[in-house]
DNA sequence: GTGCAATTGTTAGTAGAGCATACAATCCCA
DNA sequence: TGGGATTGTATGCTCTACTAACAATTGCAC
């Protein structure tokens, strides 16, 4: 068969040497997980990170906004945003720390209590789609590799 | 201890129940990965969806974009910037299909070419990072799960 | 064969995430 | 006490992704 003629019968799984590549597999598992996640919360309109963010303040309240990012893996620019974005929304309010100055105290708002009841629900039902497909001991396996990719 | 003083004495991974949450870790390692292919491409300048369309256009000449996003999981309108910017760069042209009226069939160019041999290189470098955490069996079951969840 | 629906490409607009840079306030340590 | 480090903030840029609308083309139903 000639390329031309590859070319004119695709198929659609048909990704050559690029499916021997680790991080392109991650990459469309990501994009896969991303899009029904954003199906899941398109009621809430929230993202995976507001969601994050949300969730992590919540359990540890007054943290500053360097300590999110660092445990989320963002930035300073990238958190602020972030925060801005949950703060005008009226789910989250800084408040300047009392031990140190340079420090915002971050807390959730009653609102962003309830949000995150919500998000919680959604995330359960994510979380169900995306587990159904592995036996618990595959989950294990895979949170434990993915953890080494980004620990 | 209070919640108060758990905020002041912060351990960096400490991220409480969003640690058993599937999506996190995936949303994480991709994250991971993602910067140190950034980092990886520096000097040629390419993101990681445009070294995919090069590459799949290499491996299949000829192929339309809705072809290209079918595989790589895009929709049509993100396949367009991607292609526009390749080609604009000069790495890749469209031609109307003789077949199709509708489609258009992709080429890489000389340029293109050339740039995608040294995109594959630092892709094996890429590879080599990522790889090196893992031994070969936990590979095959770190992308036979990963294909799981995107298939 | 003709007409209508589906497909493909295109354009324009919106939003989120990420990054770099610069600056101010604060903290900590030598 | 002074200087370097940390933290938050503001600004601007890029890439990715999505929607909606439109035009050209195709292919199927009739």
């Amino acid at each position: 068969m000639t390329e031309a003629a590859a070319a004119e019968l695709p198929q659609d799984d048909d990704i050559g040497e690029l499916n021997a590549i680790v991080g392109f597999h991650i990459r469309l598992a990501h994009g896969a997980c991303y899009r029904h996640f954003t199906e899941t919360f398109a009621d809430l309109e929230l993202t995976q990170k507001q969601v994050s963010v949300l969730w992590l303040v919540d359990d540890h309240p007054g943290m500053s906004q360097i300590d999110v990012g660092t445990r989320l893996q963002m930035d300073r620019a990238t958190t602020m945003t972030i925060v801005n974005r949950l703060q005008a929304r009226g789910y989250m309010r800084r408040e300047k720390s009392a031990t140190d100055g340079r420090k915002q105290a971050l807390f959730l708002t009653p609102e962003g209590l309830t949000i995150l009841g919500h998000a919680k629900d959604a995330i359960r039902e994510h979380e169900a789609w995306l587990k159904s497909r592995f036996t618990q001991k595959e989950l294990d396996t895979l949170m434990e590799l993915l953890a080494r990719i980004h620990d």
